[in-house]
DNA sequence: TAACGACTTTAAGGCTGAAT
DNA sequence: ATTCAGCCTTAAAGTCGTTA
């Protein structure tokens, strides 16, 4: 969706954008082929022209970065197609503190679409081996990630690169209509968690830690098991999300319209 | 070049979910 | 019940292009 999008450009909303796709421009190739835009003057469309060269140039390179930078974290979603190869679902449990209270990062989910890769405290959990991890991929997706665990995440270790494109489904989903926590989405779209795990919580998983702290072994194995599927269906959302956002901006009814 | 209309941007306030 | 950050909504202000 993002090679269809001019919504990211200064003095471009979503009307001008739909007004764009209603003439037959669809893409940014489309864009930059025709020589004049009704309603907009010549300066105006060359440093439109500008600028769509230097995004296109940069996802040819899958460059991330810029994307990051100058689209807003609302239209992040549009970068999921082409980014899916380099995706990463991240979801994090605390010992429930708040960080100047001595909170702590105790596992680190990640699932890349094909593997889970979890981090425990006081055994594979450290700066280093998140950063390895990170730096290898190029979209997070996360629920309610922006307000709790990449700032969470940042302010422990400071050096992780999470300056990355963003899918947040907590606002990506009730944008679409879907509100309320993960767990509840989850089960308003009918994905089924395992017996043992099912109706866990987040806080939950603060207890669970402590169990394990005082020596309760099987509290680590039900903590892992909640936290990978805390993050692997976060992918599975995200088709579902992305697939409804996709239909919200009414994008494939111009495309259609262009083909017949 | 002044006024108008359509749209975008900005700023403030409210809302939500996740955490204790 | 309370706290927090960030997104969304709303309304006001600003911008661009058109028209006379």
């Amino acid at each position: 969706m993002i090679e269809h999008s001019f919504i990211f450009l200064d003095g471009i909303g979503e009307k001008t954008e739909r007004d764009l796709w209603k003439q037959g421009i669809l893409s940014w190739n489309d864009f930059l082929s025709v020589s004049t835009i009704s309603n907009f003057g010549y300066q105006r469309k060359r440093i439109y022209e500008e600028s769509l060269q230097y995004f296109s140039h940069e996802l040819q390179r899958m460059n991330e970065k810029p994307f990051a930078e100058f689209i807003k974290p609302k239209d992040h979603w549009r970068l999921f197609k082409r980014f899916r190869k380099y995706a990463i679902c991240l979801d994090i449990e605390t010992n429930g503190l708040p960080l100047d209270a001595g909170g702590e990062t105790t596992v680190v989910g990640l699932y890349d679409g094909n593997n889970v890769k979890q981090f425990v405290k006081g055994r594979n959990l450290s700066e280093d081996a998140l950063f390895e991890e990170l730096s290898q991929h190029k979209l997070l997706i996360t629920f309610f990630g922006s307000s709790f665990d990449i700032p969470f995440l940042k302010r422990q270790f400071r050096s992780l690169p999470l300056d990355l494109p963003h899918f947040d489904l907590c606002f990506s989903a009730r944008r679409v209509g879907m509100t309320g926590g993960l767990k509840k989405i989850e089960t308003d779209l009918g994905l089924v968690r395992e017996k043992n795990i099912s109706g866990l919580s987040g806080y939950d998983a603060v207890l669970l830690w402590k169990e394990w702290c005082h020596g309760n072994q099987t509290s680590l194995n039900t903590l892992l098991e909640y936290n990978r599927a805390d993050t692997v269906n976060l992918m599975d959302i995200a088709n579902i999300v992305y697939e409804m956002l996709l239909e919200n901006t009414g994008f494939q009814q111009y495309r259609e319209n262009s083909l017949s």
